[in-house]
DNA sequence: AGATGACCTTAACGCAGGTTAGCCTCATTG
DNA sequence: CAATGAGGCTAACCTGCGTTAAGGTCATCT
């Protein structure tokens, strides 16, 4: 852990910065923020629900998740996070937050104090819209997930979920046909609400379609056209390019 | 339909008041948007999926709802808007919506153009802080509801579900043990992921256990605690009542 | 090299909840 | 007041998926 002020938060950047660039100030004035470096290892929680928000946390290289325990002790993933975005967010506006944020592998995040990003926000209007639109796109995921979880069957929800993880890496060009962080099938189970033995039998049936395959520990889409057709995939509530206003 | 300049927006005001109360010229600001008043008829689409959008509703009045068709024709309802709401805030900043919004009752609602919106937040900065937390609560709520359809029993999941529009309704003082507003089954299924027929399976069981009774078409709450302990339901999420910083 | 533990895989069994279908009630309308 | 239609209710049947259990692979540790 250690206080830098020049690490890369070009995930970041580049997040805010889609459908219309950021001025070279506004760039700049986020690379400068003071960060503090964790190095978090896998299964650790970086923030519990109902901590008091202070902080905010950037990914910048792993998987981290937000979850949820509910009675009876079943954990329900909420949401992924890949390289650039700041699972939490909404706690720059709300007291609290009801929800975990862990380290699913072992991962490199940038705390970010609510102070500074609330001058960097005062100090530039454009960057703080950007921020805004980021909470209205975890809203519109979110949603998304909803309908996939409310009405879709195994099958198509994990065709759904693997064409949405594809599609956020390969936005930041970090993937072209294979997932590039390891999601086990626990994992799988407890984001899509369903039980590891039916996440094993659907990925089966999905690799007999030739729809994916694994490799080693990854996950292949073969046949990006024909999974999104199968879980029934739109990208643009992921809202990856599209122009500000 | 009509312009109008002082119509009632004084649950939008006292939504964004909820934890500190904003100025008076912060309040009078707001009161005195520009809006257009729309009175739309149950069943009618306020907006559709993939609208450009340039101007968001403030329900004034009845019940509305986001919804979404996937494939084979299902609707999911992702969210229920009530008195105070804007069910499209965020595409404030996002270009398109993905979902749809409609009035399930007759409904009243006002429509604020952005451009009025965008100026409303560069004068009054607070007010900007204010919305988007609001957004940050839409992206909680929507977790929440992952959280319940993803992990919950359907008798839990609906206990869970009343208590969460009971207590938005009583935070308005809109209600103190009812519903105040109908609810279909059928919108229930559609949004709770379920079947008509198993919702009515499963309010009988919440009936015959006493925590709930049907008035007329609306739903009581006969037993509020006994109801969020079958949901497992804590309503910190919805962020009733705290204080901002 | 054997032990340990995390994860994957498959089979067998059972149930929560979907589907289909039919009837009932009540409000609205001509 | 008869006709229509929206919504509620219930029964019978069936299936997608959960549960339990057991064995397999692989990496890591001692």
């Amino acid at each position: 852990m250690s206080i830098v002020a020049r690490h890369d938060l070009h995930f970041l950047v580049h997040r805010l910065s889609r459908g219309f660039p950021l001025s070279d100030m506004e760039a700049s004035a986020i690379s400068h923020l003071p960060i503090m470096l964790k190095h978090v290892e896998a299964g650790a929680d970086i923030l519990r629900e109902g901590d008091p928000a202070s902080e905010a946390c950037i990914v910048l290289e792993g998987l981290v998740c937000r979850y949820e325990i509910v009675a009876e002790g079943g954990r329900q993933i909420q949401a992924y996070h890949i390289p650039g975005d700041i699972p939490d967010l909404a706690g720059l506006h709300l007291q609290t937050l009801e929800h975990n944020i862990c380290a699913l592998r072992p991962s490199i995040v940038a705390m970010v104090s609510h102070r500074a990003l609330h001058i960097l926000i005062a100090e530039h209007p454009q960057i703080g819209a950007r921020l805004w639109r980021e909470t209205a796109i975890d809203a519109a995921v979110a949603h998304a997930w909803v309908s996939n979880i409310g009405r879709r069957t195994a099958r198509a929800r994990m065709a759904h979920f693997l064409c949405e993880m594809l599609a956020r890496y390969q936005a930041l060009d970090l993937a072209s046909d294979t997932i590039p962080c390891i999601i086990t099938q626990l994992e799988l189970g407890d984001s899509q609400g369903m039980s590891v033995v039916h996440v094993n039998r659907v990925l089966k049936s999905l690799k007999r379609a030739g729809l994916i395959e694994m490799r080693g520990k990854n996950i292949r889409i073969r046949d990006q056209v024909a999974l999104q057709f199968a879980g029934d995939f739109d990208p643009s509530y992921l809202h990856l390019s599209e122009a500000v206003h």
